[in-house]
RNA sequence: GUACCCGUAGCUCAGCUGGAUAGAGCGUCGGCUUGCGGAGCCGAAGGUCGUAGGUUCAAAUCCUAUCGGGUACACCA
């Protein structure tokens, strides 16, 4: 309908004025209509008529081609034109879905990008969650998602784990890590990172048996050696780590199909690196090997340093390939902090200059980080962080305390909700006791609506639900106030999976959710002479709800 | 220093491919319940859209400058 009515006041521009212009109809406030466009205004200046005129004679028109669709069209203000439909037009709208803009494309979704030996902190489930909402609007275009993780499982961060741990082993004593129990594992890396950091910075000879760990931990990769005391302790508790990381996303859920470790990325992005050396792409400088993204408006940046190992960038460029080689994608998502994008734009550049096509398929969505009401910053070398479970159990006890229930699907919700309302690039402010709100524009809000309304649906019985979209009676104000706004979900979605913007759906549906309380605070729905109509209507919005929480990564609860 | 991002109500944020009185939530104040789920609804107060210019019939939105905050700029990831 929409889209119909754009090309029918396109084309009347056309013939009337001689003129092409692109229209978008938009959503004016409910007392102008249903669609308004100002191309009046802007047609004012080429056709050298006032916009008023102009309005009024695309109106006429309009009134001529669509009258089966449209019971109005006015002319406001300076010249726009709002154009009210018919209340069965409105009603065919609910049946409109989604375009399948991304249908039968193949895409490698990479996110969350934690590192083993480390522990996860709240970045980490601010940024799962984002990538897992995209991805999951991806799909839902009509994609073939493939969610990928990516993280450093050698690098110097694992080297000062793996100092701290012999510290505390006393030595290479592979065999008393049975000592440490399943559920304090995880704990107990995280602060032996943060101990082999400290000591990384305080102390030299630390310092230099860290850097030799470095090499050797490099060594048990390239080797593959799983028999030395050393290697076993590393492969040990590289495999607590993923387990770690597995757990931690099933409670978030969301589920990665593969890990691209850097130990697999390393050697074909150094094998890669060096080929394109000798092509001239990278050039030696002071012993490394670099890129120079000076002439092409970047910085330099190293891909390999003067010891020869592979730096992060060239682990990156393996990736791609690696990417590449599994999947032939059509399009690539990255999904990361903004602060590696300028890092990106060079490491992509330099990929370009031999497979073009790989940058041309890639996109870098970036987010900011997430801070601690107060301006407090985290940083995990010190310890001093906010890990994800620290989020989630503040927001646990936040539902105890007000609902004296302890549905994690409920307090999963408000916090995923908390983090995605916000548009995708700016900074978070989270605080435990305000952003994982339970009431207003929050994650509770839009379950209870959706339990609310599948509990109506429950107490009218099955027998009820008519299809809203086929209505043949004229809507009382508060029903076509509600129709309209189901009307623009499809509309709604596509512009979220357009720009991959989640906050999109988010907004969209409290403000639905609201349009429906408003209705339902001064309409009956059952025991009413217009209940078939209605029970339509709350069956179509439950379905809207549904849908879209499920884009948010978010629990639709029948009962909470 | 160079580049990029951000500055909208007390707080946290929408709105930004220019358009009709700048919108929410939280907080504050005041209402609504003998009714299908009150985690709800209604109302009030609260804004020179950082500042100054410019483009335009029209600027929170585009351009320039400037102030403030953040991030990135060679062997960490």
């Amino acid at each position: 309908m929409k889209h119909d009515l754009e090309t029918t006041i396109e084309t009347a521009a056309r013939e009337l004025f001689d003129t092409d212009i692109s229209v978008a109809l938009t959503h004016p406030e409910v007392q102008f209509g249903d669609y308004a466009t100002n191309v009046s205004l802007q047609l004012a200046r080429t056709v050298g008529q006032p916009p008023r005129a102009i309005a009024e004679a695309l109106a006429a028109r309009l009134r001529e081609v669509a009258p089966d669709h449209i019971r109005e069209v006015t002319i406001a203000g300076p010249g726009f034109i709002n154009v009210t439909l018919t209340d069965a037009a409105l009603g065919r709208s609910l049946a409109v879905r989604a375009t399948k803009s991304w249908a039968g494309k193949v895409v490698v979704a990479e996110y969350s990008d934690p590192n083993p030996f480390k522990v996860l902190h709240a970045g980490h489930l601010y940024t799962s969650i984002v990538g897992d909402s995209i991805a999951n609007l991806l799909e839902h275009a009509g994609a073939t998602v493939h969610r990928v993780n990516f993280g450093g499982d050698v690098g110097l961060h694992v080297a000062k784990t793996m100092w701290a741990i012999l510290q505390k082993l006393g030595g290479e004593h592979p065999e008393k890590l049975a000592a440490i129990a399943p559920n304090e594992r995880s704990e107990w890396m995280a602060e032996a990172y943060v101990a082999g950091t400290l000591a990384y910075e305080d102390d030299a000879g630390a310092k230099a048996r860290i850097i030799e760990l470095n090499r050797q931990v490099y060594a048990i990769q390239t080797e593959q050696d799983h028999v030395a005391p050393l290697a076993q302790i590393y492969w040990l508790c590289r495999g607590w780590s993923y387990d770690y990381f597995d757990a931690f996303y099933e409670r978030i859920g969301t589920k990665f199909e593969k890990y691209y470790p850097e130990s697999e990325t390393a050697p074909i992005g150094l094998k890669i690196v060096s080929e394109q050396l000798a092509r001239g792409v990278y050039e030696q400088s002071d012993g490394a090997v670099i890129f120079d993204g000076d002439k092409y408006g970047l910085h330099k940046r190293v891909f390999i340093n003067s010891q020869g190992l592979p730096t992060y960038e060239a682990k990156d460029v393996g990736l791609i390939m690696l990417k590449w080689a599994d999947y032939h994608f059509d399009s690539s998502v990255i999904i990361t902090g903004n602060d590696i994008i300028e890092y990106m734009k060079v490491v992509l550049k330099s990929v370009e200059q031999f497979m073009p096509q790989l940058p041309a398929r890639t996109t870098h969505l970036t987010h900011g980080i997430v801070k601690l009401a107060g301006g407090t910053k985290m940083s995990s070398r010190k310890g001093n962080i906010l890990r994800a479970v620290d989020v989630l159990e503040a927001a646990a006890a936040a539902n105890k305390a007000v609902t004296a229930t302890e549905d994690e699907r409920v307090t999963l919700g408000a916090v995923k909700y908390a983090f995605l309302k916000q548009r995708t690039g700016g900074d978070i402010i989270y605080s435990p006791t305000e952003s994982v709100s339970l009431e207003g524009n929050s994650g509770p809000y839009l379950q209870y609506a959706h339990a609310r309304a599948r509990s109506i649906l429950r107490k009218a019985g099955r027998e009820v639900a008519g299809d809203p979209s086929a209505l043949d009676v004229d809507l009382e104000d508060d029903e076509r106030t509600f129709v309209r706004k189901m009307g623009e979900y499809s509309e709604v979605i596509d512009k979220a999976v357009a720009d991959l913007l989640p906050h999109v759906v988010c907004t969209y549906l409290y403000e639905l959710a609201q349009t429906f309380n408003r209705f339902y605070e001064n309409n009956r729905v059952i025991d009413d002479p217009r209940q078939a109509l209605r029970l339509g209507l709350v069956e179509a919005y439950a379905a809207r709800l549904r849908e879209g929480l499920g884009l948010l990564g978010m629990y639709a609860p029948e009962k909470m």
